[in-house]
Parts: structure tokens; C-alpha cells; sequence
DNA sequence: TGTACATCAGTGAACGCGCGTTCACTGATGTAC
DNA sequence: TGTACATCAGTGAACGCGCGTTCACTGATGTAC
């Protein structure tokens, strides 16, 4: 029953061309957006016929989907890689930031406007999980906040689900919570554009954010 | 050249086409999202044929940019009416939470994934400064917080264009635009449904959030 | 090493669809005398 | 009050387009003996 672990070159071929396919259809997104997506004009891109991707993708529909998966995945492995090399809090904010400005679409991708009826794919929720756990990693060691705690660190005491097991005490909870849905909310309007033609520096504002939630 | 102040019979009924034009609009984009908004469906869905929507709106594009733009006012009216009737900067908290739970779509056109190409209209920039007067006016009076002035707050004092001249000190300026940004960061998240299945509770995060940026 | 066969990537034609938008028109509503 | 004319809302046909997707096929690549 030994399964073969080296892949036949028909095998990697394939991850090739699927790779390749997932590149231009980033490119299309970044140029205008994700309803702009389209396989006929990745095929064309590509030199090839539009049925061509159909051998790679069953549909635009799992196209999309691998593409969600991926932006998670690069994401979390951002965020991984950072924490690896010994990055704190602090490090794991900017690791995040770079990351969305070099790509908006694809943060966008995540964190952007839902579509009313789709749901994005269960194996989402397991890499979120591993974000949060690296989140929680980094906030555990840092000294509780000025204030005492909150009532909603209390609620989160008793609604620790979504942290996946981690023993992280209330207030590290509470902090990777914000550290998320604040740097997100100035993240997200930076690079929608709302803070242009407004005259303050964006990476002041997200760095004042950041300090706070440090404090 | 007394202008008439008082419309005549086709203007009234003009108005209220293009009012339902909207409203049929509306309801297409919170049922599937904007990418989804057909002009065709529209006018099927009125009893008319296609073509005579072009009586009322030049093109697809000007309909949604009219979307937007009764968004924004709509914003704003809410805001501005809270205000006047005494509400606090947590009232406007509030009022903004059930604007935006009201019609998720409605947030997301205006404070959503932006499309690459698109700019808003100018007189939303318009919009936008009455609201950020409205929570100006509101943080003017609350009492500088625990911290001592940040340095971001220098940063604003000197970078306050954004503000139109409002004469709120750099403190008011920096909690006016945290108040944004962190608020958006909880909402956005909540509408997107990143919260489902995380077990705690969405409105108290929401009132979390707010009350340390009433401290 | 060479031949016979199976696998499978890619093509081109075709389908049906709904889209935004134009155009020439009909018929009702409003205006002027 | 009645008639003649202008305005304009709405229709139906039509245009061109690009989309996702299917299908039967060709030809190259890999496998088995």
C-alpha cells in the first residue's frame, strides 16, 4: 500500500499550470476587482482556449474558492513565519500590514464585502484558527492593560471557543480580539482609499492604534 | 424670473419612479450584492421593459452612483438627527450600528471592497466632512483621556484639513477619527459574518470597543 | 529498444444566456390659443 | 370649452458582446509488454 511520494511529471505539470492559472486570475482581480474575474479572458491571457482551464478548475465558482484558500493561507503563513523569527506583537501588526498593502485585493478577498449568499469554504475556519492561536501566542506574555479588566473580558472568559483551546487568560483574548477588528478597521479604510485627500499619514494612524493596543 | 417652487405633475411623478427605480435597486443588491445589480432585472421586476429605465437613469453606472450617494446622505441624516436630539458620541455609536445593521449592503457601497478603477462621486467628499462634523461636535466636549496626548495627536493638530476647520482640539481630532475607524473594524466584521461560530457576542464587543473610547 | 495501447491536455465549434444600450415608434399627458 | 400641437413616458425589436460551460475531436505524452 506504499504511496508514491515522488509526483509524475504529468502530476507536477499539472500543479504548474494550476499555479500559473491562479497568477493571471490575481492579476485580474488586482487590475478590477473579482466580479471582473473571468476564465475565457485567464485562457486568453494564457495563449489558450477558454475550455483549456476546465481541466483545472471545474468551474470560476472553485477557481474563486481556491483562491480564498490561498490568500488565507498566505496570510496566516505570514503571520507564522513572523512569529517564527521572533516577532512580537508589534511585528506581527506590521507583518500584516505589509502584507495587505502588497496585495489589497486579496486582503479584500478575506475580509472584503461579502456576497449575500456565498459562504466561503470550511477549511477556512481551521486557518483562521491558526491565526488566532499565533495572535494569542503573542498577546499571552504581555503585561495586563492599565485598566482592569473588562466586562467583555469576562464575557470572552466564558466564550473562549473561537480561541481553539489556547490557555490564554481573559485580557490576551481581549487583546488579540481588537488587535484584529482595530487594526482591520484602519487597514481596511486605508486601502479602500477613504483616508485619502484627508492630509494625516495613514502608517501614523496605524501605528498609534498599534501602540495603544500595546499599552 | 420667479422660479415656480412648486413641481409640476410629471416632475412629481418623475421623482417618484426614480424613487422606486431605487428602492427595487435596493433590494436587488441587499439580496445578491452589487455586482449583481441589472438594470433589466429592475425594470422586470417594476412591469416595465428595459429600455425605459433610461428615461430616468443615463446608464448603470449613474443609478449606482446615485446608490451611493443617497447612502452617504442617509449616513449622514441619521448621524445628524441623533445629534440633534442630544445624543452623546455613544448615542451616535449607536445610531450608527443600527444604520449599518439595518441594511449590510448599504454599509458595505459605501465602506466596502472599493473596485479598482471606480472613484466616488466629488459631493460625497461633501458628505463625509458634515459627518465627521457631526462626531467632532460630539467629542469636542468629553474629557481628555487617561493617556497623555499622543503623539499622533501632534501629528493631527498639524494635518486637520480633514476636519474643515472645526475648532476641536487634537485630542477631539484623534479620538473623532478612532471613533471611525474602530467602530468599522467591529461592524465590518460583524456584517461580514467573521463572527459567526466564535461563540461571543458581537454587540458587546461593539460596546467594548466604545466604551474605551469614551475613557 | 520498439511497438501497441491508454491517458489526458488542449482545440474549435457551439449553446444559451443576460447584459447594457440604441433606435424608431406609439400613445398618453400637458400646453397654447 | 374645444381644438391643434408639443412634450415625453414607455414599447418592442434589435445590436453586439462576453460570459460560463458542453462536447466531440486531435495529437502529444506516458505506460505496458
Amino acid at each position: 500500500m506504499g504511496q508514491e511520494d515522488t509526483k509524475t511529471p504529468r502530476e507536477r505539470y499539472r500543479a504548474q499550470v494550476r499555479a500559473e492559472i491562479k497568477e493571471h486570475a490575481w492579476e485580474q482581480i488586482a487590475a478590477a476587482g473579482v466580479p471582473a474575474l473571468s476564465l475565457n479572458a485567464v485562457a486568453k491571457q494564457m495563449g489558450m482556449s477558454g475550455p483549456a482551464l476546465y481541466r483545472y478548475f471545474a468551474s470560476r465558482d472553485e477557481l474563486i474558492t481556491a483562491l480564498v484558500r490561498d490568500a488565507y493561507l498566505s496570510l496566516a503563513e505570514t503571520l507564522r513565519a513572523a512569529s517564527a523569527t521572533g516577532a512580537d506583537l508589534a511585528g506581527l501588526a506590521h507583518a500584516l500590514r505589509d502584507w495587505a498593502l502588497t496585495d489589497p485585493q486579496r486582503y479584500f478577498l478575506i475580509y472584503g464585502t461579502p456576497v449575500p449568499g456565498y459562504h466561503a469554504p470550511e477549511d477556512t475556519t481551521g486557518i483562521s484558527d491558526q491565526i488566532m492561536t499565533t495572535l494569542l501566542d503573542a498577546c499571552a506574555p504581555l503585561p495586563a492593560p492599565d485598566r482592569s479588566a473588562s466586562p467583555f473580558s469576562a464575557h470572552l472568559a466564558e466564550h473562549r471557543g473561537w480561541a481553539g483551546g489556547h490557555p490564554a487568560p481573559p485580557v490576551a483574548l481581549h487583546r488579540a480580539l481588537t488587535f484584529w477588528t482595530r487594526l482591520h478597521g484602519v487597514l481596511s479604510l486605508e486601502l479602500a482609499g477613504h483616508f485619502t485627500g484627508m492630509g494625516f499619514d495613514p502608517a501614523l494612524l496605524f501605528a498609534a492604534e498599534l501602540d495603544d493596543l500595546l499599552s
